[in-house]
DNA sequence: ATTCACCTTTGCAAAAACGCAAAACGCTTT
DNA sequence: AAAGCGTTTTGCGTTTTTGCAAAGGTGAAT
């Protein structure tokens, strides 16, 4: 028996299907086919059921899947026992909210990364909510602390969201002093059937009941008010990288929000995932403090409109 | 990473050299060579020091070591959880003093593979104290408990020796009725320099100190006998192998010794080598009862001499 | 009803791994 | 001192494995 088809196992096992394990192995999906066809008749065991829509665990499979990742788990702790205590190496993916992998994360990481020249970091901005549990990432940070699974939540930072428009936009409309002025603003969103998580629902608290332009990028939103094409709720420490972005009715409407840091349980006792979800807590926790001080530091402007 | 290298390097870890993995491995000493060297290469480690007297592990392979063995262990966890309830199936190595090694496991482990067809047993007669812990066998079978290490002893069942010689011996010879009736007798022994157990030490414990022809193995000294060479300590459930050897002084000379079965402690959870071990001892408690009452049924002519 | 997208499977050429044989080396023994 | 044994290492022909491309199939959407 060859130990290697087992890690292939696994990502089939995780994919649900060849070409997904092919696309995370690097490794073509025939090869993939090739030896799990191998491990089968080696144990004499049919692994998974094979459809055209992909490959899906049977009984025997599942019986397997607990060992297989026994096995990986001591391969990770091998991996650790050897890589000298300072440095950090190896692969890590880390599936985020796209707000937070759009504008914290990427300094961390390259901070990171410069750090630790043998670490190869793959920041996974979501969509959706993630599936950690089959390993689509190592980590995930997210908006909401997940209600099940073999996992450990870590809570990062609160952060805060608030009302803006760029100063062009703001110059060109009356000024803004209460909930009332937001009448007949062009008000930027997400798209409302999209919306994964209660807490992204940052419209309907401030109460405005629809959003004409919408999105489901945090970036793509952020880039609307940024043209001046209206009114959205923002994170406060996206605006650094806004020029001209202003908050407005910051007293009326404030929302806080928080990251968590969500990670296996079976890594807990991971010196080196330990050592990358500290930096990365410390790194956010830093990121958002210096980014939000920075807007009040800058402008003051947002009452000025 | 291929994690099939940590199969080869558990070999070569046990084995000490890449020859001796190899012939364990039945793969070629170079290729041998080679994933250890492409092992090294990927973990940025150097796990052997290469002499050409052999592999020896480095500190960063000491490290490797017991993950690859929780690896190993998971691995054959694995298999246990895949193959049928029923049926033991796999490769298992026994080593045995070779009195037990000749006479009691050919037949048990013939009954064995019978009942077990995908089973696959190899029986190594042990000239020398076995080194359980570095895998040379998956169990072993002791006449002496061992003072340490992880392993897990049962006892099997008490088996008693007697002096003994061929019938055409004893006839061309006075009658033995005393301990002094054996002065001037050919004594068959162990090659006293190569006892490597004290309970081996038959010959000194009823008097005569020493012999004149000796072997290191049971067997042959039991083929000595038989052939009318002299008189020796021969195990009771040897004889019935032999025609036409007696026991002599039954009553003045009679050696009570124990089997041992040795296992891996890691090795206690494992159902499959539970039920080796089970049918192992049933086997032998079984076997030595059966042949040490055919003795006493078929000749009661060990005074006739 | 048909096209499309996605998956698996098969055929074939290239690349990688393997086994064999020979060489190089050190240690022990004659 | 030299020959022999066991070891690792290297070179080469063969086998195996792999990746690519195309084919075969199924469910969903147009």
């Amino acid at each position: 028996m060859d130990w290697d088809d087992l890690r292939i196992f696994l990502a089939v096992a995780r994919a649900d299907s060849l070409s997904g394990a092919s696309r995370r192995l690097a490794i073509d999906a025939s090869t993939v086919g090739r030896r799990i066809a191998r491990l089968e008749q080696v144990l004499g065991a049919k692994l998974f059921v094979k459809t055209p829509q992909g490959y899906a665990l049977a009984p025997e499979g599942e019986r397997l899947l607990p060992h297989a990742e026994a096995a990986e788990a001591a391969l990770s702790d091998a991996r650790e026992a050897l890589s000298g205590p300072g440095d950090l190496t190896g692969q890590i993916r880390i599936g985020a909210p796209d707000g937070c992998a759009n504008y914290l994360l990427p300094q961390i990481c390259a901070r990171l990364c410069e750090d630790h020249p043998g670490l190869e970091i793959q920041i996974v901005a979501l969509p959706r909510v993630f599936n950690l549990s089959r390993r689509e990432a190592d980590m995930a940070i997210a908006v909401s602390q997940p209600q099940a699974g073999r996992l450990v939540v870590q809570r990062l930072t609160d952060y805060q969201l608030h009302l803006a428009g760029h100063e062009d936009y703001l110059r060109r409309h009356p000024p803004i002093l209460t909930r009332e002025d937001l009448r007949g603003h062009r008000m930027i969103g997400y798209i409302p059937d999209m919306i994964f998580d209660r807490e992204l629902d940052y419209l309907t608290e401030t109460g405005a009941d629809w959003a004409q332009l919408t999105s489901n990028s945090v970036s793509v939103q952020m880039q609307a008010v940024r043209t001046g094409a209206g009114l959205g709720i923002v994170h406060d420490f996206a605006i650094p990288f806004c020029p001209g972005v202003r908050r407005v009715l910051t007293d009326a409407i404030s929302l806080t929000r928080s990251f968590w840091l969500i990670r296996h349980a079976d890594d807990r006792r991971s010196q080196r995932m330990n050592r990358i979800a500290d930096a990365l807590a410390q790194g956010i926790r830093a990121e958002v403090a210096r980014l939000q001080g920075l807007i009040t530091l800058e402008g003051p402007s947002q009452e000025r409109a």
